[in-house]
DNA sequence: AGCGAAATCCCCCACATGGCCGATGCCACC
DNA sequence: GGTGGCATCGGCCATGTGGGGGATTTCGCT
């Protein structure tokens, strides 16, 4: 059934028209194969468990697992596969998660056949392709430097949570079960590293940069 | 070309592998047929024009112009036409921008093949279609009544803004050149309005339910 | 013409805030 | 065994905050 050089490829997606899409894809590359399809990362396992397949094309926000989570499972237990990752967002964090998975690429979905198959090929003999959007979200992360509040320590976030949720600082001290001066020194130290000169800008750029659970 | 019976439908979407996707689900129908496509909301007006389909499956997010703004400039010069938002989002937001806009049915793109086509079927008919989460969305939208912050005036919703950049009183009132007095006197306005009991609430509040541009 | 909503302004006051000084334990790391 | 970070506490003080009272003008709608 299958040809000994074509590269066997598994796709991972929760929308059966996606999951289509991509099969016709692969269906009209002769050295293409679809081994498998998924609709989540517990069934992407099981599958690439099953077929071993030589490369995996991931969408990264599926119900019951993410596609990062699964990417890292399966890298786990199957070294030989190559993921890639493909979905419709280019949100620095995503872009992360996904390489630090184990991603070799990153391609949004609005790729066309052609380069689709490109990066396939790419991916199977160990090259890397990352979308230009995913490359502008990964320099642009880089030269942004570490985001505000990465110096914060447990405390403080805990601190600056309960600034989020509208308390006083005598709130906070009575909800942390210390006195009025720590909580008022645990903002004063969360607004000094922050940078900003008080509660609101705080609370506003907690909120922005979501750095509150 | 085109049987007298079969319903036509145009595509929308900007990702040619979801296009590729609905094309392989229509042409397993046999009384469905594909009339045209789209890669955004300019392209799906001319495209309309020129085929004047039965119905229009369209995505809600894409460049160039919104799905919803694509649907209302459609139905004004084709009314024959029903419009199917087709999205991979849930959110309250989308589903009452598409609706008013005048699309008849939203689907989740998770939809099978299966109901795609009976909801194309529906839709041709004129009876709607609604995924079970955007019915859910809507009685909640329902429900929670009107979101908070609706009876803001527009200069409150000014003074809110400043607040949200973390301006205090007597900034607010040197940027908006008016007294502190009449800062205030808004600030505590708001403040009431949003049912909340200082600003870092009421910060916390514009931000989780963007009441701000 | 009249009424009400909105925006503008004023005073007072109790409390919260944020910056500044300082101090004490505790724990990890070198 | 010191050094530094962290959490904990105290006081002082200028300023901001939020609620209370009242007041005016303008504008639109009836």
């Amino acid at each position: 059934m299958s040809e000994p050089n074509r590269i066997r490829v598994v796709i991972v997606d929760d929308h059966d028209m996606v999951r289509r899409g991509l099969a016709a894809f692969l269906k009209a590359k002769a050295d293409l194969e679809l081994a498998g399809e998924a609709r989540n990362g517990k069934e992407a396992l099981l599958v690439c468990e099953e077929v071993q397949p030589d490369v995996v094309l991931m969408d990264l926000v599926m119900p019951e697992m993410t596609g990062a989570a699964a990417a890292k499972l399966i890298l786990e237990r199957c070294p030989n596969v190559q993921v890639i990752a493909l979905t419709s967002f280019q949100e620095r964090e995503l872009v992360q998660e996904a390489l630090e998975a184990g991603a070799i690429s990153y391609l949004l979905k609005n790729v066309s056949a052609e380069e689709l198959a490109e990066a396939i090929r790419a991916a199977h003999a160990g090259r890397p392709t990352l979308a230009p959007e995913a490359t502008q979200a990964l320099i642009q992360a880089a030269s942004e430097g570490p985001r505000p509040g990465h110096d914060l320590t447990a405390r403080e976030r805990e601190v600056l949570a309960l600034m989020v949720e509208g308390l006083t600082n005598p709130g906070i001290a009575e909800r942390l079960v210390v006195s009025r001066s720590t909580a008022k020194a645990h903002v004063s130290n969360i607004l000094s590293k922050l940078g900003v000169s008080n509660r609101a800008e705080a609370i506003a750029l907690a909120l922005q940069h979501k750095l509150i659970t």
